[in-house]
DNA sequence: TATTGTTATACTCTATAACTATA
DNA sequence: TATAGTTATAGAGTATAACAATA
């Protein structure tokens, strides 16, 4: 190794919150597909999708893109993969014969609970690194950052 | 509108740190994107490598890539948008002729001036939703968190 | 043999437009 | 006319493999 780059200087960058919020969320990210989300070939928007279903019973596919932030365009081949693993079922919508609603499987919800478990587990494994009362913080901070904007005022409404 | 949404349930999701890093890092990198990155035409991405090549000047494009975490096939595309708009060059290496140096250019020192001190204003009032205090352990937090692993101990290397 | 810059490739996300069937 | 699901498409970002020049 001719060069280790342990000497560089990050400037600005390491100055930046944006950049260490990054930085946390990557390393985040890449240990929950690691050591959790590999175990049940599930990644955190399949496992939100889930969870919105799972307490959500009937929804259409566009209320659970709107609640997960992504357009109902991207919904289709994620509710595809669901569907045939038998985890999520397509049903015509009662109320309206262009929509359908979702519902879990039997097979669904035991799974689900499995990885939800598992999901809390390894939330309370991987912020082990803070305090509880730093934990309770973090999230309270995270929570304002996710809706506030640069003029300061937090939005009210989401996208 | 026939659903607002505003009832949906999160279950889960809601309880999860991981889920709360991510919605705050999305929140704060479209802000940064729409408020700051349109003005200049950047992006965090081609601002880091900027940053970094002004501080470490005569690095090789992949010494630049281990420090951004990227591998070194994603950086030509890079360097040579920079390049083409006049703010890097590319130098053969005195040292190793398979290695190209990079250094930023005069216009490139200027330019990236304005951006920085623009990255730090808008730092200043993106996060102005937390107290001075809140925000040096948001930081210390994210740091942490940004080499930690499940297990409780932190990375001693990067990647 | 190993490494540098490069090209090619592929896979995931994301965003947009347009189509159909319904409302 | 507007909306739901769908399809197609295009753009980022990311990851891998391979090649020629050089170490």
């Amino acid at each position: 190794m001719t060069q280790t780059g342990a000497e560089i200087d990050f400037g600005t960058l390491h100055e930046l919150t944006g950049y260490w919020l990054r930085s946390a969320q990557i390393n985040t990210y890449r240990n929950v597909r690691r050591f959790f989300f590999d175990e049940f070939e599930m990644t955190p928007g399949l496992f939100g999708v889930l969870e919105i279903v799972d307490r959500n019973p009937g929804l259409t596919q566009t209320a659970v893109a709107n609640a997960m932030g992504n357009d109902r365009s991207a919904m289709v081949a994620i509710i595809d993969r669901l569907e045939k693993r038998g985890l999520i079922e397509r049903r015509p919508s009662p109320v309206d014969r262009r929509s359908k609603a979702l519902y879990m499987t039997a097979q669904g919800k035991k799974f689900q609970a499995g990885v939800r478990e598992r999901a809390l587990q390894h939330n309370r494994e991987f912020f082990a690194v803070l305090s509880a009362g730093e934990h309770r913080q973090l999230v309270d901070m995270l929570k304002r950052l996710a809706t506030s904007t640069s003029d300061g005022q937090p939005q009210t409404e989401w996208c």
